[in-house]
DNA sequence: TCTGGGGTCCTAGGACCC
DNA sequence: TCTGGGGTCCTAGGACCC
């Protein structure tokens, strides 16, 4: 039986921030949103404190801090740059990795033979990135994608602190089924959950027993997937050749309210110009650019949300056209008087620059479409390290105003926050 | 007062083709 | 009055993930 196993860097944000500060090791830790609204990592000292996932901050601010907690906003740079060493290491141990999220990759164990290898494996698997990277890991075996991740659930809490677990026998997978909640099992997530429940299904073991036409009739494909990789049939491959991107999203909830057309427009361009720069770092040109904006859903009483795209005439990367087009996206769904909340800008419909369909008539310039990639990759080039080169209809301080106070340094990315020792 | 950001996949339905 | 059968492509919306 072909083993799979998953990496799962524990509370990574929070491990990240411990990283350079060893003192703070058995100290409670959270991180926060951008703006410093929500938590979205802890400690296992903060998850014992019973802080929540994604809770607003205000709420638990006054009460943790008053315990000793330590909090820190987000610091992309520092969570990126630690992301890519651990799976540099993992991408060294095995042929095939699908580096599935910032902290987590599934590896392909095709040269294991056996349980007591696959174990031996995921230890040293951790033992390495700990000593190299400083971040602790946990390591789920088992024969399918669905399995690894309930076994890398097990991993977590069993007591022997290897933080391995790998699950392989019928019986034992059975047996840890039958208490794991619906839930819990990846790919079913708070509706599916509650429809399963209104059904008598509870029970991961449960759904795994269940008939699979009648599963792929009342559900999808998909939760059908779910139920053949828990009986052990693989059904999710190891996807271990990035996909180009599909679309690409920038978006910012704002710390104050905004009225103004002019405001939002000159974000709405930060927003584009980062866009572009994303969009020429993938080799892909788009045909669409979409705008949306929104109010507060916390504000009952006023509530809008504007969504359109604007159709490009042929598919292009210059952030010029990206900007007019989001321009003219804007005009079309602002509406006066309301307190937006959040905005963004999304491009999609790609096309790869090899083959892309020009218009048989008409030039880019004929269409009214800036497109210079010269001109581009000149302007990526000098932004590349500090940003130089401005659009006249930006506004200054990044994305948006964000609201960062805690943050620690950019230990690893920039010469100038370099950790010092004395 | 203050509530994140960036993705993917699937399905249904409509437009259109021969 | 009777009006086929088999496709593709695109989009919006809903579900999920971290």
């Amino acid at each position: 039986m072909k083993l799979l196993a998953l990496v799962d860097c524990d509370n990574f944000y929070a491990s990240c921030e411990r990283v350079f500060r060893p003192d703070l090791k058995k100290t409670p830790i959270v991180v926060l949103s951008n703006n410093d609204g929500c938590v979205i990592a802890r400690s296992k000292e903060a998850k014992a404190m019973g802080i929540k996932m994604g809770v607003p901050w205000f709420q638990v601010k006054e009460a943790y801090l008053a315990q000793g907690g330590k909090v820190f906003s987000s610091n992309f740079a520092l969570y990126g740059d630690l992301s890519k060493r651990v799976m540099n290491i993992l991408d060294g141990m095995v042929k095939r990795i699908e580096i599935y999220s910032i902290d987590e990759a599934f590896l392909d164990l095709q040269h294991i033979q056996n349980k007591n290898q696959a174990y031996e494996f995921g230890v040293y698997c951790r033992n390495t990135i700990r000593q190299w990277v400083g971040i602790p890991v946990r390591i789920g075996i088992a024969p399918t994608k669905t399995l690894t991740k309930v076994a890398s659930h097990i991993a977590k809490n069993t007591n022997d602190g290897t933080g391995v677990y790998c699950l392989k026998k019928q019986k034992d997978i059975f047996h840890i089924l039958q208490t794991l909640p619906i839930r819990e099992i990846w790919g079913v997530g708070h509706n599916l959950s509650r429809q399963l429940n209104q059904l008598g299904i509870y029970s991961a073991y449960e759904l795994a027993q269940m008939d699979i036409r009648f599963i792929r009739k009342k559900f999808s494909v998909v939760l059908e997937r779910t139920v053949r990789e828990l009986r052990g049939e693989p059904c999710i491959q190891i996807d271990d050749h990035s996909e180009p991107k599909k679309q690409i999203v920038v978006s910012r909830s704002f710390r104050d309210r905004i009225e103004s057309l002019s405001e939002l427009k000159s974000l709405i361009s930060n927003f584009a110009v980062r866009a572009g720069e994303k969009l020429r770092h993938e080799k892909q040109k788009c045909s669409q650019v979409s705008v949306f904006i929104s109010t507060s859903r916390f504000n009952k009483q006023l509530q809008y949300r504007g969504f359109d795209s604007f159709q490009l005439p042929c598919p292009i990367d210059d952030t010029r056209s990206i900007l007019m087009g989001a321009n003219k996206v804007l005009n079309t769904i602002f509406k006066h008087g309301y307190p937006y909340a959040k905005a963004g800008i999304l491009l999609s419909q790609f096309s790869h620059p090899a083959f892309i369909q020009k218009s048989l008539f008409e030039t880019t310039d004929q269409l009214h479409l800036k497109q210079d990639e010269n001109l581009m990759q000149t302007i990526d080039d000098l932004n590349s390290i500090h940003t130089q080169i401005y659009y006249a209809s930006q506004c200054s301080g990044g994305l948006s105003p964000i609201q960062k106070k805690m943050v620690s340094p950019k230990y690893t990315t920039n010469w100038w926050e370099l950790p010092t020792t004395k």
